[in-house]
DNA sequence: TTATTATTTAGACTATAGTCTATGAAATAA
DNA sequence: TTATTTCATAGACTATAGTCTAAATAATAA
């Protein structure tokens, strides 16, 4: 064995919890499973479960993280000569129908509920998250390329943009069935994309 | 007695329970303060907490509905002319700052993550609500004078300005400190309503 | 090798939101 | 007036997230 056998055991052990959790909480959803049963079914128990995870939140937010992977992958698909409009736009597009499809409503609900508790460390207050680097990168090439004025506030810019995204799924949690996220969240960030060409478009000289 | 003896009785124990229950979370924060200690301090008891309130959080969206109030009120000093921007610009600065400073965080968070407990009624659902006549109003004005063209979909629009508020008000409450709500919304929403007037112009003739 | 320390795990226990049933009293019907 | 029904209330009970302690065993030091 390369590790210590104590390690690789909490690792499975680790392993099995998560799997099982996650197994549970697509058939079932987040809220019908009980960390009981999570604890039974993995074979393991409260010590293991709250040793490796925060909370029944937390061995979700671990999945999420995976989200960051997607975000990686799909910049690849948007071509680099794209406008900021349309990068913003794709992005967007991209997210929605991944969070969507890939993570569901329920899942989605329990990282946003998460995400209001009070603490330090949180998912989305996490400024090195990929979405931010990415946006902060669409802008600079924007200003680069002239299409906005170099005294844009960058990060206030992009975290602005992630607020859009987060209100969209909000409301998509908050309102249920008759909420299409993919064409109301397409048409909420034309119009704000508008709004920072609008504001942020160099004066012709 | 005009009311029957048990109607006045059943009144007088939900004043008391609400009442109590505000003071405590108010000196305590929302939750910090638990139904048995509200039901202690108020002389009730369980039943009657939960015959009256439909939750913890129950008892306090009775009293966020005072903020259709503080709307009514409001928009009384907002002049009619005003253009659309500014009328939005008024009403958000005036929400926002109703809600931090006569709310307060705590309190809002409670409502935020309850809104997003799957049910069919939703404060924020309710599009009867104070906010959205508002909103509408000053969109169906802003055509009438021709500061936005007839197409506009005007609850869609509403509904979306709306969102902007609550994506605000999220990132603050998740954010903590170092966000400030005041200056963050009223950027926000200068981008927001830019981005409404580029798109819903109606071209020179 | 033996002793010590650190860490994983088991599971009993706690805290608390919310449910359920019984009681008593008021409202209403006879 | 008496009987019946309805409803507010009390408080025991349930469900469940999360804590705490102890036991077991691996890692490390002597």
């Amino acid at each position: 064995m390369k590790k210590g056998s104590r390690q690789l055991q909490a690792e499975q052990t680790k392993q099995r919890i998560f799997e099982t959790a996650l197994k549970l909480f697509e058939k079932k959803g987040f809220d019908q499973v009980t960390v009981d049963e999570i604890v039974q079914k993995s074979n393991s128990s409260k010590g293991a479960f709250y040793n490796h995870f925060d909370s029944k939140y937390g061995i979700f937010l671990e999945k999420f993280t995976e989200i960051d992977t997607f975000y990686e992958e799909f910049i690849q698909t948007i071509p680099e000569e794209a406008s900021l409009k349309e990068k913003i736009l794709k992005l967007f597009q991209g997210q929605m129908q991944y969070l969507e499809h890939e993570m569901g409503k329920d899942l989605m609900r329990s990282v946003y509920t998460n995400g209001l508790i009070e603490s330090e460390n949180h998912y989305f207050t996490n400024t090195d998250r990929s979405v931010y680097k990415i946006l902060n990168d669409f802008i600079k090439v924007a200003v680069e390329r002239g299409e906005l004025m170099p005294e844009v506030n960058n990060e206030q810019l992009s975290m602005m943009i992630a607020r859009c995204m987060r209100g969209n799924l909000y409301d998509w949690i908050a309102f249920g069935k008759g909420f299409d996220l993919q064409e109301e969240s397409k048409q909420f960030m034309d119009i704000f994309v508008e709004g920072i060409l609008k504001k942020y478009t160099p004066k012709e000289k």
